[in-house]
RNA sequence: GCUGGAGUGGUGAAAUGGUAGACACGCCUGCCUUAGGAGCAGGUCCCUUCGGGGGUGGAGGUUCAAGUCCUCUCUCCAGCACCA
């Protein structure tokens, strides 16, 4: 047994009965004499069990909570159950229970192992999302979005779940599957409620750049957002030939219009592709002669899910026969095609192609046969002021799968492929044939392909002291034989180079000039050139940089700048028993209509439940809801039956907590002045996208109606780590390998297990920690250890020596916890219990602020030693104090002296040419001769040095000294 | 593929440009013990001729001084991905 155990399950009882009778953690929200603070964690939703997950969540934020309080703040840290939902009515189901008593049932387990924790929530806040008197404020929030024209109706192809029986939100698939259950997700038409998020896509991003997020974070919610800035273009319609009458015709405005990033491309657009699910298709009928064809595409792609059709990445499609388009820079007729890579949700569902420019474009093109049309010349090097201009060609020439190549030394270009200078006037397949005669002797070639477009490498030429831009040729040849003739070599090239034949493979690896990469992958690995460089094909523009012609592109092809957003808006309806109703009704034609205020909470009927749906909403099942309706708005008046998306609750949670109780408002306009936006947010990695993101656009809607008082709702946001099992494994059900706490708790207490996740690794970083037994065994092991120095108090004051280490503590495990760096705020508490522990007797003083700095790890054991060695003894009882805080997490952060932090002398490191030679124990306000002369009195300094003086001193007062010799 | 982030002992990890590996786990040695899943003391990056020398994925660079800053490169993680 070991020495001075304590019985932490004891101690741990007595604690929470004892905050709790002191009521520790109510915040007064009204108090003027403390800055508030707002510290939230994300709200579980009730799954029944807590596990170690959990405990990483809640009980680490709750260090920082108590530390908050110990340094005079105004701590607002409430919890609340996110109640509403799949999981609950699956769990539910499951256990045969009536969703709502399972769920409650739930939330009450959840509740004392909180407490168990020794987390000090405010459970006076306590917010249920399905409580009634919570989704009534929730439907009121939905209706004044309803009312400003931000939640509309709408048809909609739709992701639906046929395990689950509901419509998912594009955030629940992932990888074309559904989130909870991994079934292939199914599309679906059906008219749904859609919150405008999509409005507010360019505020969502620009408000992101000043806030203090981790990188990743931002990064995460921008790709989701997904802008791109293009052009609006119109391809006219034109009929080939012979629709029946004119007046089917489509009238000569027919446009189709794309959407496009890449309007610099356009002359080289040599056709257009519509989705399958363009209407302008059905428009095209008459003109269409390949009727049957483009009906049985469409059809065949109706029938795959999102998912099949972009796991295919084989490019499918059929033309539109009969239906031109016209390029509106070339006034070309190009051709028409309906294909399924072109999605009908993004842009405006069709797309201008541009084989050469574009690798998607370029892949379809190929299959179908159709021109690629080069715009954009590379351009290599860097930019030269006034250059000479020079005709030059770049020449692959194969022969049996190799490739030619010449082999310079490095410092001359290392391994290339042919190449040489035009002569004036000269055809460049002519310039060629001489290059690789004279240089490898080659005679017999023949052409296969010379480049519609050119390269263009500016650089300086040394040998000739002038600025140089090369205008290259491209060509390929294949060796018609191995015929060979003299080779025809200036002086000065002889014996500096070899000929050498080898595959395409190596060459790319070797050859580093980027035009020869160039040619080289042109005409051995042909794709798409999406980079920048000079028009060349295009009218007027041709020689432009493309970036910098752009604009005048889009004008003079009459389009319109654009920009694009990858994020839909958010459909929130949901075929589900388990949610908030939607608080509208239909009159019998079938409009919707608001619910009146004075009808809300607009209940969830209870005469129907989870599965009384069968695939379609439960609530159609209920006569209690149809009778409500038809009772209030009059005969044939039908409710809605679908209940909102979980996010909608979990969106304003946080203003709620403010005044849960309110009954005339959703919050309470006061409070939140002072108390928004939320200081600190912390959660999973896995809410950065879906949650913040709604909860951010949700928080704006009610910042424009007047009803929040900052246009972001969160300042800082932290996502912590994932907890894996010992074998660095994710812990899940399926594997069966989720860490119970419970056993952890009965065996080491509950301030162990805290005090391990703390100490694990940082928590602001998306880090990845093993769970390892003696990680706990060691943190009890410390507990133990500072329980017994309890035993060795003396009412000595401390030496000075002994405030100095402390000092240095107290600063150290404060700054650390503000950065949510537990594991080195823990690492500088070690640092103080072992110098401590080397006194013979544990000054009282030391110890009181020792027991200060734990109290926000172990917030139980703390309390325990506070009371029995601190409160009881002689020495509290002895000093006349006003009023002796009854709790350890009463008392205040002890005060940092400034003084103490830094010493009057100071080990320095002197170093000798930036080696570490040895160290001077010098004042901090040492001059330099002092701090040379204290080295140079050193022998090991003295000796590095050689007995010279130093030539150059490097001196930083506090920090290092560093002599050259 | 694109965009971000990160690479440091056997492990988790520390290091405002200034003594790399704090603090722990594990391991090793010793003490105490009938015993050890207890406690205590010491050791634990590599090489070494014991003077030192080398070392933070790799290659360069900036600097008196680089894990830290810059360039290139490799690897891993995350988000996005047929988004025009």
């Amino acid at each position: 047994m070991a020495k001075n155990r304590f019985d932490h399950t004891e101690i741990e009882k007595k604690a929470q009965e004892k905050w709790a009778s002191l009521d520790l953690y109510q915040t007064d929200l009204t108090d003027t004499t403390k800055d508030p603070y707002y510290l939230m964690f994300e709200f579980p939703f009730p799954s029944g069990d807590l596990h170690i997950g959990h405990w990483y969540a809640f009980a680490l934020t709750d260090i920082f909570a108590r530390y908050l309080r110990m340094a005079g703040k105004n701590v607002l840290f409430p919890v609340g159950f996110d109640s509403f939902g799949l999981p609950a009515e699956n769990a539910a189901i499951k256990n045969g229970k009536p969703t709502p008593e399972w769920t409650y049932n739930a939330i009450d387990t959840m509740r004392g192992q909180m407490r168990s924790m020794g987390t000090s929530v405010d459970w006076s806040k306590e917010v249920i999302t399905s409580d009634p008197e919570y989704y009534r404020w929730t439907q009121w929030l939905f209706l004044k979005l309803f009312e400003h024209k931000l939640a509309e109706r709408r048809e909609a192809p739709v992701k639906w779940c046929p395990k689950d029986a509901t419509v998912l939100a594009n955030e629940q698939v992932i990888d074309g599957k559904c989130e909870r259950c991994g079934t292939d997700v199914e599309e679906k038409y059906l008219t749904q409620w859609f919150l405008k998020i999509t409005d507010y896509a360019e505020r969502l991003l620009t408000d992101l750049d000043p806030l203090p997020w981790r990188e990743d974070i931002k990064e995460s919610q921008r790709a989701w957002i997904g802008k791109s800035e293009g052009a609006k273009l119109r391809f006219q319609v034109v009929s080939t030939e012979n629709a029946t009458t004119p007046s089917d015709k489509p009238d000569g405005s027919t446009a189709i219009e794309v959407f496009t990033t890449r309007p610099d491309t356009i002359y080289g657009v040599t056709y257009v592709v519509l989705a399958p699910e363009h209407p302008l298709i059905d428009t095209f009928e008459p003109l269409i002669t390949n009727g049957g064809a483009v009906a049985a595409y469409r059809q065949a792609t109706s029938r795959k899910s999102e998912r099949e059709r972009s796991e295919n990445k084989d490019k499918t499609g059929v033309q539109l026969e009969g239906v031109m388009a016209m390029n509106p820079a070339t006034r070309e007729e190009i051709p028409v095609y309906v294909a399924d890579y072109v999605l009908a949700s993004y842009g405006t569902g069709a797309v201008m192609a541009v084989p050469a420019h574009d690798e998607r474009d370029f892949v379809f093109a190929k299959k179908f046969n159709l021109p690629i049309k080069h715009v954009i010349d590379p351009i290599t090097g860097h930019e030269q002021t006034d250059p000479k201009h020079k005709n030059k060609i770049v020449a692959v020439v194969e022969h049996e799968g190799k490739v030619l190549t010449i082999k310079w030394p490095e410092e001359l270009g290392g391994r290339l492929l042919v190449g040489g200078t035009a002569e004036e006037g000269e055809d460049p397949a002519v310039t060629a044939a001489r290059e690789i005669l004279e240089e490898t002797g080659y005679a017999d070639l023949e052409l296969v392909e010379q480049a519609q477009e050119q390269v263009h490498h500016s650089y300086f030429a040394f040998s000739k002291n002038q600025a140089t831009i090369a205008h290259t040729t491209l060509l390929h040849f294949r060796l018609r034989s191995n015929r060979m003739e003299e080779t025809q070599l200036e002086a000065d090239e002889i014996g500096k180079f070899t000929v050498e034949w080898v595959t395409p493979d190596v060459a790319r690896k070797e050859i580093h000039d980027d035009q020869h990469q160039y040619t080289l992958a042109r005409f051995t690995n042909y794709s798409a050139y999406t980079g920048n460089g000079t028009l060349s094909n295009s009218g007027s523009f041709t020689g432009r940089d493309n970036r910098e012609a752009m604009a005048d592109i889009i004008e003079a092809v009459g389009g319109e700048v654009r920009t694009n957003y990858r994020i839909r808006d958010w459909l929130v309806s949901r075929q589900r028993y388990w949610g908030c109703p939607i608080p509208i009704v239909y009159d019998p034609e079938g409009n919707p209509h608001a619910v009146p205020a004075e009808h809300l909470p607009w209940t969830l009927p209870t005469d129907v439940d989870s599965d009384s749906g069968k695939g379609q909403s439960p609530l159609k099942a209920s006569k209690e809801l149809a009778a409500r309706v038809e009772q209030i708005f009059g005969e044939g008046w039908t409710p809605e039956c679908d209940t909102l998306d979980v996010f909608v609750d979990s969106s304003w949670y946080f203003l709620r907590y403010l005044d849960p109780k309110d009954e005339h408002d959703f919050s309470n306009q006061s409070l939140m002045k002072k108390w928004l936006p939320v200081n600190r947010y912390s959660g999973g990695s896995e809410h950065t996208t879906v949650h913040l993101l709604y909860a951010r656009f949700f928080y704006k809607a009610l910042y424009d109606l007047g009803l929040v008082p900052t246009s972001e709702p969160f300042y800082e946001r932290f996502n912590r780590g994932l907890v894996l099992d010992s074998e660095g494994r994710k812990m899940s059900k399926r594997w069966g390998n989720v860490v119970n706490p419970d056993e952890m708790v009965k065996l080491y207490g509950a301030d162990a297990v805290r005090m391990y996740l703390a100490f694990m690794g940082p928590y602001n970083e998306a880090g990845h920690y093993p769970w390892k037994l003696t990680g706990v065994e060691a943190m009890r092991k410390f507990l133990d250890r500072i329980v017994s120095l309890s035993g060795r108090l003396s009412d000595e004051e401390p030496s000075e020596a002994t405030l100095r280490v402390l000092a240095k503590a107290i600063d150290k495990v404060g700054t650390d916890i503000t950065r949510f760096k537990y594991n080195t705020a823990i690492s500088g508490l070690m640092v103080l219990v072992n110098e401590l522990e080397a006194l013979s007797a544990v000054p009282r003083r030391a110890y009181h602020d020792l027991i200060s700095l734990l109290a926000p790890f172990a917030p139980h054991v703390a309390e325990y030693l506070y009371e029995n060695a601190l409160l009881t003894s002689s020495h509290a009882g002895a000093v006349e104090t006003i009023e002796i805080p009854k709790s350890v997490h009463e008392l205040e952060w002890p005060l940092v002296d400034e003084s103490l932090l830094t010493t009057e002398t100071i080990i320095m490191g002197v170093q000798i040419a930036g080696k570490r030679r040895g160290e001077v124990s010098l004042s901090l306000e040492a001059t330099e001769e002092e701090a040379v002369a204290a080295a140079l009195s050193q022998p090991d300094v003295a000796k590095f040095l050689e007995g010279g003086t130093p030539s150059r001193v490097i001196y930083v007062p506090g920090r290092i000294l560093n002599l050259i010799p």
